[in-house]
DNA sequence: AAACTGCCAACTGTCGACAGTTGACAACAT
DNA sequence: ATGTTGTCAACTGTCGACAGTTGGCAGTTT
């Protein structure tokens, strides 16, 4: 009905965000090909967009490119994971740092309302839902206010999120890091970085050891 | 006289690599627009190819899209600057760590010869070149052995080049960088992760802030 | 003269088709 | 049976052309 979609989006645009969601879900499996013509015709637009699709959630990380060959969602690697939380490391401890000094009292009281939703799931029998922690990483990163750093984290998340996978819910686990974004904010709250740097090292060690963990089954 | 490249580059590869040159050195300055039909024609290539490499110029932050009006190359712009060196504090000051508990000997002698070449330029009277600077960051980088963040660091420096007009060679400016990088190396071969970050982070403050002031003129 | 309206050229977004390469399968030789 | 070589289908890389949008300019109105 939208021969060249006029208003809002390109076609590529689309593409890129169907394609993004699909990868993330596992609707497109890790190791798998993504044919051209095929999920062209699936999205009933033509190759062009799509290739620019293609290239640009390579560029994300999501999908690896060999040349004659095609796209590849990637699959987990121990590697992968090690190189992985380096990055993710050195950003969310900046990302801590600017929050302990930059923090505003709307954002301590953000904090703490995730942190307390998180609380209460774990007590009333649920498990730790993955898209609570999601959420509080991502109110740290506003109250960082530091946008470039903020999407970094968010295209590594993105790549932990693909081989999340292998993250068993694992109940110690899931306890231990709640106590670490306590402790995370009360960091920030005293606006002490270097502590806040401190804990976030720790924290994102313990969730690296124990996606490692649950990569070698 | 190659059709289609047969060998070794796809054309937008090729594409990519004259138009990253060309935005870095300038001969496309700042501000202006990449006419698709006009620069494909120059190239001997078609659209395709040629937009597949605008976009790939634009994830790494060297061309800023808009919406059917096309590419262009950003501005320098003062709130940039700080937003990109906060993001490079960040990867940098964990590249300086790691690289303080992984590098070897022959990282260590690599490290020394450019801050000794550094010397002799200095003392010869010739300005502290702007590549040198960049050898040495570089090498640190490959010290700290973790590609990911050396992806990322390259990345940003290349926005830093881009607006690197507004750098004035200030010679007292040289020489601090010049005490920081030693005083960086030093760190690194003690293996103090702690004061290698300290040391980074000063050494980039100091860089920010005399690009900014070359931005006010 | 200033503001508004309608047209127009230039450019981007998109499409379908062709050319070149790759990996695999089949036929053959050893 | 195993290794080698030739052939081929499938897919990516590339191209030229068409459609839609944007910003500007000329003509008109107040």
């Amino acid at each position: 009905m939208t021969p060249p979609t006029p208003l809002h989006l390109s076609l590529a645009g689309q593409a890129v965000d169907v394609l993004r969601e699909q990868v993330l879900t596992g609707e497109i499996p890790p190791g798998s090909r993504v044919n051209e013509v095929e999920v062209a015709q699936k999205l009933g637009i033509s190759r062009g967009p799509l290739r620019e699709a293609i290239r640009h959630l390579a560029s994300e990380g999501l999908l690896t490119l060999v040349p004659h060959r095609g796209a590849f969602v990637p699959n987990a690697d121990a590697d992968e994971v090690k190189a992985l939380f380096e990055l993710r490391t050195a950003l969310e401890c900046a990302a801590a740092e600017l929050a302990a000094s930059r923090r505003t009292d709307v954002d301590l009281v953000r904090l703490h309302e995730v942190c307390a939703e998180s609380r209460r799931n774990y007590k009333a029998g649920q498990p730790f839902p993955y898209r609570l922690d999601l959420a509080f990483h991502q109110t740290l990163l506003d109250a960082a206010r530091s946008a470039r750093i903020a999407e970094q984290v968010r295209l590594v998340q993105q790549r932990v999120v693909l081989l999340r996978s292998a993250l068993e819910d694992d109940p110690p686990h899931q306890h231990a890091s709640m106590d670490d974004h306590d402790e995370l904010v009360k960091a920030i709250e005293d606006g002490d970085a270097a502590r806040a740097s401190i804990v976030m090292r720790r924290h994102l060690s313990r969730v690296c050891a124990q996606m490692l963990t649950s990569l070698n089954h």
